[in-house]
This record gives structure tokens, sequence and C-alpha cells, in this order.
RNA sequence: GCGGGUGUGGCGUAAUUGGUAGCCGCGCUAGACUUAGGAUCUAGUGCCGUGAGGCGUGGGGGUUCGAGUCCCUUCAUCCGCACCA
């Protein structure tokens, strides 16, 4: 019988579909482990040949959990909402949902060729309105809640209402937009639309004006992760800075949660790095500055506290609200002139030109230590959205001051001892501070670390400022103009935005008539014949009727790609609940992801969204575990690797790669699938495209040898390659298989169909383990040997170790090497071969599953034990041990296991070639490492 | 500029964590069989050298009986953040 790897693969995967193989349950008398790949967004494309990889070694870990006796959860599902398909739309007029279901369809198909053991009766889809009804819920409880610093979680606005009611913002310390100041008295006596206004400052889920990145070309605005370097990460698109009134979540109040959060976790170190990063925590003083000749103050932040004595300006941001209060009449215009040439420029502009700007402001401000008078300047190389959008300026100690010194040409004041600072800055903290005292403070003589204490401790003292801590991580902009993603659950009165009743839920996305803004500029929601809030009916009603005294007006904009992705582990759990996000029965068995592979591109999006949303639930008292992903590896990007043909000049002619220097050639990308091992198929080449049928060959020994190199995996290079083409080539198994033994799981790495045949061939000759000469099933029944438990055993530690730290490249050489012993064995031992088969059956279910019924099982291998290692198949009567003179191995000696030191010594040095090597001499020295080694040192 | 990672044959990679460097696969060489194939099997394959042997994990230095692995230094390369005060 030959390996059908076609017949098989289909034949198994029908019957897993007929047998529910894959369902799973809540059951408490079983661990639980839960797996997760990042669920993808579904292209037009369908998937390439580097999609998979995470997903196989996900399943490969899930079927190993499964066959050690856990209940696995592993589901998928898709994010169904994103931009290319509403720009399809906007082109053809086709609805997204049709192009999102036909791209869904198409992933499906292609993901269920490969064999995946996802519980598919748990799909979740981003778009679909009995999932996106708990985003809107989620998002509604976000805007009823506000973050108490105190007790650091998120609390119900009633709280905030009833302090206010109290007490007004005295003793008050939550996360807020702006810090506002009033009594109770006062509170009482606001109108409603008044404390609505003020109580807009405090929620999770808040309107406000912020500065947002606004793409002109997408017509949205965007979160700072999906900004690179001023160009829109999807499209490229230039990107500017405005203000807009946006709904933003809260982000920045879980800042120091997310950053200890990453403690707790099992991610990469760099991953981690990188949301530190992102997160940006820096730790440092606010102080205030007055400015001369009035009574106002104003409030810089600084890192370098210690530097006080040597600042010798001020620098506020061109958007800075205090501009306007400092610029003196006769500077104005200059002033003027300066911050709207800044506001012209574009967040790109800026970067790709970093000329020292600025301007006076004509105003003084009063150094609070040295009651120096010094000037007070705008540039834009201090950002407003950072700190307080003033600086103070030490020029001497910090390169950017230090440049703008130079260029207006003022004071420079060293600080530290020995820093020659005639030629550039000395930035680094550390020295011996000088030039550092007044009456009350004297600096000189301590470091820069005591120095920052000390004036911590003054500034505090003498409340010219208090401790700060500051972070980079902006709160996220949670609007989009756009038609593809979840309505907002809000409707507005008088201007005010109200939540929709929680019964009501979800809204659902109305029909436009076109996908484009309105011609009044509003998002494409405004195209909705039928769209506004109907109070007394709860239901959507036509905008028509919006003069009707209970009609109002629905939100406009739609949420954005993150939305509907921050949650979806919590739902797979529970994914058919009318009542909850997920029950707590469901969300107390399986806890949070165990495991989660996906790709780095997501380490300052989705994966910041998703643990800040799974905190705010937690808080709420939803769900039982604050970190969402337990564990999480990023798996690498497959990239592409094309191949090219050399076309000599102004000929038909195509030359080999060897031979190409003997020409002027001309490269050109050629259609990887009919190039084999980079040997060009002549025949295939002729006929694939037009303009290449009469082409002519110059040849090397007979082949035409195409060049090759790495690059992205896209359709303009032709070196695509789709696994559907792999798998009806070598089947799913061999795939599989293939993408695992490619490299480590989380490195980068080009695709290369060279070698699949290696693994191909590992299965075939493990296939043949199983049958005689002649084709027929030949296995024996009897006790296996000593020298198969020893490979087999062998094998199962290995690839159980390799398993458990993701090494799956090496799992796969370990089988080989077993399946090579075990041929070279003639072994066909019913025993060992099970073995073997449920060893391979998380990487060849498929092949598996065929051998495992073959082998007389009636049972699903999905549900076999795994095979229990067992130390003494391994142990030998003797260890032979290299003997190394000086470091460097000579010849090696056999001795009983459990021979002492002293014996195993004796027998090196006894042993005939010893003398060579010791020359005569009396070995000074004598290493035995017991199982390892001898090193004699002469 | 700051932070993190990587560097081993012609190629993808491995090395029990300080103990025989190069497992496994591709490719290549030679051979066997042959229905001539992109099948299967056998042997070989880090470099130099006919050989004994020497040299080898980006370069230089160090610790150690012993270093791909630890330390210092330097180069190359990839990734993240970046006028963040």
């Amino acid at each position: 019988m030959e390996y059908n790897f076609k017949e098989i693969e289909s034949k198994w995967q029908n019957q897993w579909i007929a047998d529910k193989t894959y369902k799973v349950a809540v059951d408490a008398s079983r661990p639980k482990f839960y797996v997760l790949d990042m669920f993808p967004y579904p292209s037009g494309a369908g998937l390439h040949v580097g999609h998979p990889l995470g997903y196989i070694a996900s399943d490969v870990y899930s079927r190993y959990k499964r066959l050690n006796g856990f209940n696995v959860l592993h589901p998928m599902g898709y994010d169904a909402y994103g931009l290319p398909a509403e720009q399809y739309a906007i082109q053809t007029g086709q609805h997204p949902a049709i192009t999102t279901s036909k791209n869904i369809a198409r992933y499906r198909e292609q993901l269920d060729k490969i064999g995946f053991c996802y519980d598919w009766s748990r799909e979740v889809k981003t778009c679909d309105p009995i999932y996106y009804k708990w985003t809107q819920w989620a998002f509604q409880k976000m805007f009823n809640s506000y973050y108490c610093n105190n007790c650091q979680k998120a609390q119900p606005i009633e709280n905030l209402i009833a302090h206010f009611e109290k007490e007004g913002t005295a003793n008050l310390n939550v996360a807020c937009g702006e810090e506002l100041s009033f009594s109770a008295a006062e509170w009482l006596a606001k109108t409603d639309s008044e404390k609505q206004d003020i109580l807009m400052n405090y929620r999770i889920a808040y309107l406000g004006n912020t500065m947002v990145n606004w793409c002109p070309k997408l017509g949205t605005v965007l979160a700072n992760d999906e900004v690179s370097e001023g160009l829109s990460v999807r499209g490229g698109y230039p990107v500017e800075q405005r203000v807009m009134r946006q709904w933003s979540l809260r982000v920045s109040a879980y800042a120091q949660r997310l950053l200890d959060g990453l403690d707790t976790i099992d991610w990469t170190d760099s991953l981690k790095e990188t949301q530190r990063n992102w997160i940006g925590r820096s730790e440092g003083t606010e102080m205030r500055f007055g400015i001369k000749g009035t009574n106002q103050e104003f409030t810089i932040f600084t890192t370098r506290a210690d530097t006080v004595f040597g600042v010798t300006f001020m620098v506020l941001a061109p958007e800075s609200e205090l501009v306007a209060q400092v610029t003196t009449a006769d500077q104005k215009t200059a002033v003027d002139e300066y911050v709207a040439n800044t506001k012209k420029r574009t967040e790109r502009e800026r970067i790709a030109d970093r000329k020292v700007t600025g301007v006076f402001s004509g105003s003084y401000a009063i150094n609070p230590l040295t009651k120096k008078e010094i000037p007070i300047w705008i540039s834009d190389y201090v950002l407003a959205g950072y700190g307080t959008g003033a600086i103070m300026a030490v020029p001497a100690h910090d390169s950017r001051d230090y440049a703008f010194a130079k260029e207006f040409n003022l004071p420079i004041i060293p600080l530290i001892e020995g820093a020659d600072v005639s030629e550039q800055s000395f930035d680094a903290k550390e020295g011996i501070m000088m030039n550092s005292a007044n009456d009350e403070l004297n600096l000189n003589g301590l470091t820069v670390k005591e120095s920052i204490a000390k004036t911590k401790e003054y500034v505090t003292r003498k409340g010219l400022g208090r401790v700060k801590v500051n972070y980079r991580l902006r709160d996220a902009i949670f609007s989009r103009q756009r038609y593809w993603g979840e309505p907002f659950p809000v409707y507005y009165k008088d201007g005010m935005p109200y939540m929709i009743p929680a019964e009501c839920l979800p809204i659902e996305l109305p029909e436009v008539s076109a996908f484009l803004p309105t011609e009044s500029g509003e998002p494409p929601l405004g195209n909705a014949t039928k769209w506004a809030w109907d109070e007394k009916n709860r239901c959507v009603a036509n905008v028509a009727d919006i003069d009707n005294k209970t009609i109002f007006p629905l939100e406009l904009c739609t949420m954005p790609g993150f939305a509907g992705s921050s949650a979806y582990y919590l739902r797979y759990m529970d994914p058919q609940n009318t009542e909850a996000l997920v029950s707590n029965q469901a969300n107390n068995y399986w806890q949070n992801v165990d495991l989660y592979i996906g790709g780095s591109e997501h380490a300052t999006g989705h994966l910041i969204y998703s643990r800040f949303w799974n905190k705010f639930l937690f808080d709420m008292g939803l769900i039982c575990k604050d970190e969402p992903f337990q564990k999480l590896i990023n798996q690498g990007m497959i990239q592409g690797r094309s191949n090219f043909v050399y076309r000599v000049k102004g000929t038909n002619q195509f030359v080999s790669l060897g031979l190409k220097n003997q020409y002027d050639t001309q490269e050109i990308h050629v259609d990887v699938n009919i190039v084999k091992n980079d040997i060009l198929d002549l025949e295939a080449f002729k006929a694939w495209q037009p303009q290449f049928a009469d082409a002519e060959f110059i040849l090397e020994d007979g082949k035409y040898v195409c060049g090759w190199a790495v690059e992205k995996m896209s359709k303009s290079m032709f070196n695509v390659v789709n696994p559907d083409d792999i798998i009806e080539q070598y089947g799913a198994d061999t795939l599989r298989l293939y993408e695992m033994f490619l490299g480590p799981i989380d490195q980068s790495k080009p695709w290369d169909t060279n070698g699949i045949d290696g693994v191909h061939k590992f299965l075939r000759k493990m296939w043949r383990l199983f049958f005689d000469k002649d084709g027929n099933l030949c296995l024996n029944d009897a006790e296996p040997s000593s020298k198969e438990l020893k490979v087999i055993h062998k094998t199962i530690k290995k690839i159980s170790d390799d398993i458990l730290r993701f090494s799956f490249n090496t799992s796969v050489s370990a089988f080989m090497i077993c399946v090579n012993e075990l041929g070279d064995l003639k072994c066909n031992n019913r025993k060992v071969l099970s073995d073997l088969v449920v060893l391979l059956t998380p990487f060849a279910p498929h092949v598996c599953e065929e051998l495992w019924h073959l082998l007389g099982n009636t049972n699903s291998v999905c549900d076999a034990k795994w095979p229990e290692f067992d130390e003494k198949n391994l142990v030998e009567n003797t260890v032979q041990y290299p003997v190394s003179f000086n470091g460097k191995t000579r010849f090696f000696i056999e001795m009983p296991v459990g021979a002492t030191k002293e014996q195993i010594e004796q027998a090196a040095l006894s042993n005939e070639a010893a003398a060579k090597w010791t020359e005569g001499k009396t070995p000074k020295k004598v290493i035995v490492v017991p199982n390892k080694i001898i090193n004699i040192v002469i």
C-alpha cells in the first residue's frame, strides 16, 4: 500500500467533522489549557504559505496538550472589520459585508485543508452583531466609569458624582483630562449639562477635544500605533496633527498597571521592552516658574531637577496655551508668524527637517532657586503633548537645549566638574556637581544622583513643585470616520452624548447609499437613511423624522479596528451567550489564554489595548484574570524567496545564472512556482507568459539555473507560494512538518520550497515501516527489543522536551532520526510504532490517524495517550569518554557505568595511546567529569 | 541618540546550557538498482594538507584544565522607540 496522502487527508478531515472530534466543553474533571492564535483579518489575497506558520505551531502545541490529558480550548475567528474591504467598497460599490464574507469563506477553505484542531463551533466574527453587541456594551461600561488613582482601579461614575456632591474636587485623586477645582456647593449649583461636561473629564471612554492624527487621504483619524514616521501604516499616506472632538479611551490611566503587569507574564524580553518603551515611564519633578512682572506662574517637567542652577532660558511648545499669555505686544507679530508656520508643517516635515527654530516671547521667567531672570522662548522642539508642554532649558547638559542656545546665542552654564561644554553638551547622568548653590541648597560636590534626590526633597518642602511620574502612553483615540466598523451605541441630545440603554444593544450598522463621507463632510454613516434614535420606541428611526422631539441623531463615527480584537479571547469561552460577554462559569474554568501566538507587529497596538480592555473588565469584576495572555510567542515573518532569469538585453535569449556575467543582461522576476531547486522548468516558462513563448536559453550543464533574493512575499515579485499548491503536491502533513522544520518558530526566514522533499521523504519512510516489500501491512506483536525501546524512549524524551520549549524544528529532526534508526533496526513492532504514531500526531495528524487505525485502534489518535518516558530504557552498560590533553580530544576509552573517578583516571592514563601525549611526563592535573569527559593537563 | 536581538559549512540549522562544534534536512560527489524517473538504496561531504596533522563558531583580548556558550572590546546586521525634557 502506498502512502496516498490525498486520500488519507480528505478521509480523516471529513471523519473529524462527522465525529465532532475537536468540539470542547467545560469539564471540571480535567485541567484546562487555552491556546490562541491572533485571529486574522481576511484579506482578498487569501493565505500564503507564511500565514499558517503560527497556526501550525499553536496546533502542534494544542494537540500535544490534549494528548497529555488537558482539555484544550483552541478556537479561531476573524477580525472582520477593516480598511481594505471598505476601500474596495468605495471603488466598486460592493458592500464590505459581501467582500468580507467571501474572503472569510476562502480563508476557511484554505485553513480546513491544513487539518487544524479548531473548535469551529466557537468561531467569532467581529462584524457579527451578536459579537459586537459586547464591544458596544464594554464601551458603555467605560463611559460609565472613572479611574481612581488611590485604589488603582476603575470605579462606577456614580461614586465620583457622590464625591463631588460631598466635597467637590477636594481630596480627589483620579485620572482626568485637566485638573479641575470646585466645591460641593459649586457642583450642586451646576446645570445638568455643565455636570455632564465635567464628568467627561473623568470618564474612561470620553468625548473630548484632542490632538489627533488626521489622515486626509483616508478621511479618518488614526491612533498613535497606526502612524509611523508621519505616515499612515495602512496605505502610507501623510498624517497631520489636528484638534478634533473625538471619542477616546483613557488608556493612560492604566499606564502603571500595564507596566507592572509585564512582570507577571511570560513574554519575550524584547516584546516587554517594546511595551515599556511605548508606555515610556519617566520619573521627574514638576516645578513652577514665576513670570516676571506678573503674579502668574507656569509649570515645567524635568527629570534633571539637579540642573536648575544651569537653566538659562525656558521653552514653550508652540501649541501651548501659555504662548498667548507670555507673548508681549512687540513680539506678537513674530510669535504669531512662528506659531502659524509650525502649524502648517506636517509631522513628517518636522521629522524630516530638524532645523533649530524658535522665537522669543518677550517675557522672562524667574528661576525659583537663583531668582535670576531668564528669557522665555517658543520652539517646536518642545512637544505640547508631553509633560506640561514647557521646559526649563539647561544647554550645558542637554544636547537639544545646547543646539538651541548656540543658534540663538544664549548663555551656557556648566554644572558638572570636568565637563567640557565648549563643543557639545554633557548629557550623561554622572559626575560631581558645581556652580549649584544658593543660601538654602548646596549641591556642589554631590553626585548627579544625590543632587536629583536632594533637589526633589527641597522643591517639595518649599512648595515649589512636586515629584511627578510622566508617561509617554497617550489615550487611545476611539473614533474613526469610516463605515466598516462597530457603530457607537450613542445618541446626542442638545449636543451631549447619551448611551443607548443596554437592553437595546446591539445597535446594528445601517445600510448606506454611499461609503464615502457625505457632501457636508460627515462620516459615511451620515449617508444612512435610517440612523437616529427614537427614545420612546427605542428603535433606529428615519433621520427625516429628526424634527420630532423624541428623535435624536446617532453618533456617525465607528469604532477602530482594535475595538473588536480587544476582548475576543473572552468571547471564545462562551460564544453563543446572549446574556453576558462570558458566563462566570465559563470564565472561571478557562481563566485566560495560556499560550498566545501571533506576529510582533501588534506589540504596541492590539497587545496594549487588549491588556487595557481586559484590566478594565477585571476592575468591573466581570472576569477573573487581569492579564489576558499568560505566555506569548511571536512567530517570525516568512519572507518571499524570489527567483530571477536573465535576459540578454535586446533579445529573447535567457542566460543561466553562472554564465550571465558574459552577457549584458536584464534581471527579470520569474514565478517561483515554475522553478524547482533554482532550476527553471523551461516548458513552463514558455507557457507562463506569451512574451516568453519563443524564448531561447543559454544553459549550463544542460540546466537553466535561476538567481534568487529574499524579498517581501507579494504578487508583483511572483514569489507567493500558496499552501493549497503545496498540499496538492505533498499533502497537509508535509506542509505542517516542513513549516515547523524550517527553523526556530520566532525567527524570520524566507520561504524556500527547496528541502520540502526531505520531510516528505521522511513521512514515506515512516509509512514503509508498517509494510513489507509487497506492500502488505506487517506488524509483530512481540515485546520490543531493548534496542527498539532505547530508540523510541530517547525520542519520547526529546520530543516532549522540545515541544514544551517550543523548539519544533528540533522535534522534527528527532523524528527523522528515530525513523531512520527504526528503519535500520527493521522495526515493525506494534508497541514501538504505536508510540511513534502518537508522538508524531501533533505534527502530522492525518497520516498518524490512518496509521493509528491500521495498528488496530478504533478511537481517534487525537484521544490517544502520550507515551510515558521511562529512563531505564536508556541505561547503558558502558560509557564512552573522550580523553583530552590540555583540552584537545585525542582518543576515546570505554568504561563500565558506575566506575569511580579514580578507575576512569587510571584507565585513561594507562591506555597505550596516552603515552604519546603525556610524553613520559606526570600529568599536573586530571579532570574527570562523570559521564562526560576526561581532561589531562600536562 | 537610547533600548533589545542576531552573527556557526555552499544553504536552512543543531549543540544535553561551560565538557567530543557542525545533529537533522537541502545541495553536492561517487556508486548500486532501474520500467531512465523530479523514484529508491549505499558511501562521502567544515576548511587546508597526498599524509601525519593543522586551522576553524564575525574580529581582537580575557577568565578556565576546557569557551559557540561567561567577561571586556570592536565590527556587521536586524528590530523597537526617538526633539519624551
